[in-house]
DNA sequence: AGTTTTTGTCGACACGCGTCGACAAGTGGT
DNA sequence: ACCACTTGTCGACGCGTGTCGACAAAAACT
């Protein structure tokens, strides 16, 4: 591969010219300039990327550390991943995503300082999460998909479940429910513990009961939570879910015995990936997760950080929007 | 952070003795070794990795090159990369998924150039690629999940579409089914084509009739397949599926019309992604795609390349293995 | 005892780039 | 005509590593 000092031979100039007139560090002749960027064509120059990372330039790359544990990396996952490869892209930047275990934070930190990567996605981040205290002890740019029990100043961008919840329940009540019952499941992590919080909230709000209906979220036990609620619960009119996989179970129950949605019974979905919605018939209605934007944000943040452009917008809430499909009508009169 | 230079100090060697002691490169005294081990854990010293890429050492580092295309990032994606990323760790290497465009293999180019990957892992191949060419010509080390139409001599690993399709069909067959149907998408690529012409060949061969349903991979398309099938088909007893998505609705409208799975109807899925499995009711049964073992084949294939060591099979088909779940039983009297 | 081979260590250099200081030539203000 | 400043270019150095050749000391042979 041609390197600077074949473009600077070739083009009659020195190697740093070349540097600056790629760079536009320092000024140069505009026709000098030409030359330079003929040479470069010529030869299909193509600076070698380790040794800029080496003599303390910018990599442009950033990395999004999927947790790769028991279940690999989340199908949501992907939608935050194909959001901030969008942003990343469009300002001039890579990310690559690296499956990585917290004990590799370290590598990773090797990475950063070699100047390979120049900051850091985070996702799935725990209540308590020690990747947090590593990147910030090692002075490592980062951003949060997410966020921990308390994210204090650190950059990150997460849902607003409140909001996303209050959407749902205030399209139920306009609907004329009045009894419904929410899944979730018994976790102690972020997404259940504040949903859940959320809903009994809105739900008191526009006087509601909401009977839960715990679940783990597999297909089968949203059919069996089906039939808990068909049995002890029959005058509930509409569900709320926070579990996507557990909702299609439940789906299956309803169509096995003969309550039909939604004329009989009303679904609201609240964290279910695009990806999913279209999985079950009828179509889900939904309070959409934007995770497609909160990639996107992750990136621009992160960006702005390592470029030292302030952004007072470090941290970003989206509740998303109110999607309409099959699963949800006006309230039975089944009580 | 520390450099070799300061380890070398601090253990009172030089700095090329410290690189052979932590290389292995050359014999150092088992003392002195001991001596660089315990300064390295001392100053927490970790090698500079541009530096070293710079060098010419190697990176250890394999890019697995995901199509960020229209779809983003498919689900299917996912185990295989669970699978390549596993097996890259084991053997002490890193990797990482680069969400690219086919316009960014120049991109690529650089990094391998670079010394910074040593090798491409290539996925969604089409039948005709001219990443592959692009690859081939510029001498990066590099596998495919998947093959071009004529792979000649690549690495490759991919599905063997006729040994799967036999082993679903031969069950069906031994549950006295001989009528059949299967759902598949008209499009003219790799999967659909090689498991269309398979399946058909297979189905010849028990004796049995097989009608095609078309369909779009989506729940509404599986659904309408099940329509047209339960009007058109009445007597036919068993489905291959090839399409995940679409199966789903599929069994929706199954359910919807009252027929019951597997005792009216058999479904067989093959080529559905460990994930989708447990989304219906009842779970599907399936020759399982063993999308992990291919990711985890890719990656061993690749590094034995990268490290010139022979590997005899560098090209690798698996089948998959017949999982009985929910939606397969003997044959119905319907007809 | 003399000769060859092996073992263990060191110094020097190359990898290709970013960037700093120097400097000639040009510009504008008095 | 003088100075101060800007523009455009160059040479030199450093980034931290891998690795080659040199070489002293030790070991293994005649």
């Amino acid at each position: 591969m041609a390197t600077r000092a074949e473009v600077a031979k070739l083009a009659g100039v020195s190697a740093s010219t070349v540097s600056y007139a790629l760079s536009g560090d320092r000024s140069i002749k505009e026709e000098t300039r030409k030359r330079v960027l003929k040479a470069v064509a010529q030869l299909n120059y193509r600076p070698n990327f380790a040794a800029g990372a080496l003599a303390g330039g910018k990599s442009k790359t950033l990395a999004l550390l999927a947790p790769s544990g028991e279940f690999g990396i989340a199908l949501i996952a992907l939608e935050y991943i194909n959001g901030a490869a969008a942003a990343a892209r469009e300002r001039g930047y890579h990310l690559v995503i690296w499956p990585s275990q917290e004990s590799e934070m370290s590598e990773i930190h090797t990475f950063a300082e070699s100047g390979m990567i120049s900051g850091v996605i985070l996702m799935e981040i725990k209540l308590k999460d020690d990747r947090v205290k590593y990147l910030h002890k090692a002075k490592v740019p980062f951003t949060m998909i997410g966020r921990t029990e308390k994210p204090e100043s650190f950059a990150y961008v997460d849902r607003d479940f409140a909001g996303a919840t209050e959407i749902g329940i205030k399209y139920l009540a306009d609907l004329g429910h009045q009894k419904i019952a929410y899944l979730t499941t018994d976790r102690e992590v972020g997404v259940d513990t504040r949903f859940s919080s959320a809903l009994v909230e809105s739900a008191k709000k526009y006087k509601m009961t909401a009977k839960k209906l715990s679940v783990v979220n597999e297909a089968s036990s949203g059919r069996e939570a089906f039939i808990h609620l068909h049995e002890k619960f029959p005058d509930v009119t509409a569900v709320v879910s926070l579990n996507d996989i557990a909702t299609l179970g439940f789906i299956s129950g309803a169509n096995e015995y003969g309550i039909s949605i939604p004329k009989d019974l009303s679904i609201i979905a609240l964290d279910t990936p695009a990806n999913h919605i279209e999985m079950s018939w009828p179509p889900l209605t939904t309070v959409d997760l934007p995770a497609f934007e909160l990639g996107e944000a992750a990136s621009n943040i992160l960006i702005d950080q390592i470029e030292g452009k302030e952004n007072n917008r470090s941290q970003v809430l989206l509740a998303g929007s109110l999607v309409t499909r099959g699963t949800t009508a006006k309230a039975s009169k089944r009580a």
